[in-house]
DNA sequence: CCGATCAAGTTACAATTGTAACCATTGATT
DNA sequence: AATCAATGGTTACAATTGTAACTTGATCGG
């Protein structure tokens, strides 16, 4: 077979392996939450973002989990409308609404928290522990890049 | 702030990490095929699959870049109109349809490598090479997974 | 105080996607 | 041969998404 040009070999090229990995892995996990609880990847990320780390406006959301802001809004909507977050308007600047699990959401948090738990223990068992800590360095490694956080999305 | 519940830390969940690190980073480079040349990302990766490896069937492109197979139809259907691939139908089973691309398609191939391995050296370059084969390597160990390919996405 | 500008968040609309149903063809079974 | 299940691939339709425009409210310079 003659190929006449350079080729790109994608099992080196960065962004093909990493979403490749990156949607297997999240698909297999998006099943747990999907088929118990009904919820999509958007509404997940929000409900975890607020279970671990409080009270955030939506903005805060999209900066941490690098989510577009539209779908940040409308995860929020979902989540409100089941009861399971709170919003709040500041009074100094009432363009900004704080966004807080309510207990019943904070009950699915805990649950799902569980769910993630077990399946991030049923991968890391299937690794040595010297593979899991080059893993946790690469991701270190690879978190740093200053392309993350440049994208509004 | 009292919480009464073991927290999720987000930022060592593995789904997390990796889709947030795969959604800018393919962004990213996404831009400039985007702009460019009009294309999306599963023709990006079904031009990228048949420029590497010659001729495959849809099913095949599919198994290898982990995509959808209505993605993978939709994509060659959109080269096959740009000209950039021929179809061609096996004779001994006239289900299956071997794809290759045309000189056209081979010239715009080469062009976008040439971008990939540019974007690639960019961020390889604000890496030691140390660090470089620490990702290399822990890539290697995620992709060993029996989580990859258990999807039919 | 007034207009200009900008930020937070929403929404309308178009494009992209996934699910499920569907052809067409093949192979296996009777 | 006739039927049935399985496979490669497409398509209809509904759900999800991104882009751009918008609303509301704050800020800043005159």
């Amino acid at each position: 077979m003659n190929k006449a040009y350079a080729p790109l070999i994608l099992e080196q090229f960065l962004p093909f392996r990493l979403s490749r990995l990156s949607e297997s892995i999240s698909l297999k996990f998006a099943q747990h939450y999907k088929r118990e609880y009904g919820m999509n990847r958007p509404e997940w990320r929000a409900l975890a973002a607020l279970g671990q780390l409080g009270m955030l406006t939506s903005t805060q959301i999209c900066q941490h989990s690098n989510m577009h802001k539209t779908k940040v809004s409308r995860a929020v909507q979902s989540l409100s409308q089941r009861g399971w977050l709170l919003r709040k308007r500041d009074d100094r600047d009432r363009r900004i609404e704080y966004l807080q699990l309510t207990p019943m959401g904070k009950r699915r948090y805990t649950k799902l928290v569980a769910l993630a738990h077990q399946f991030q223990s049923e991968i890391e068992s299937t690794m040595s522990s010297s593979e899991l800590s080059t893993v946790n360095k690469a991701l270190r490694i690879l978190e740093k890049l200053e392309i993350n956080g440049t994208s509004t999305q």
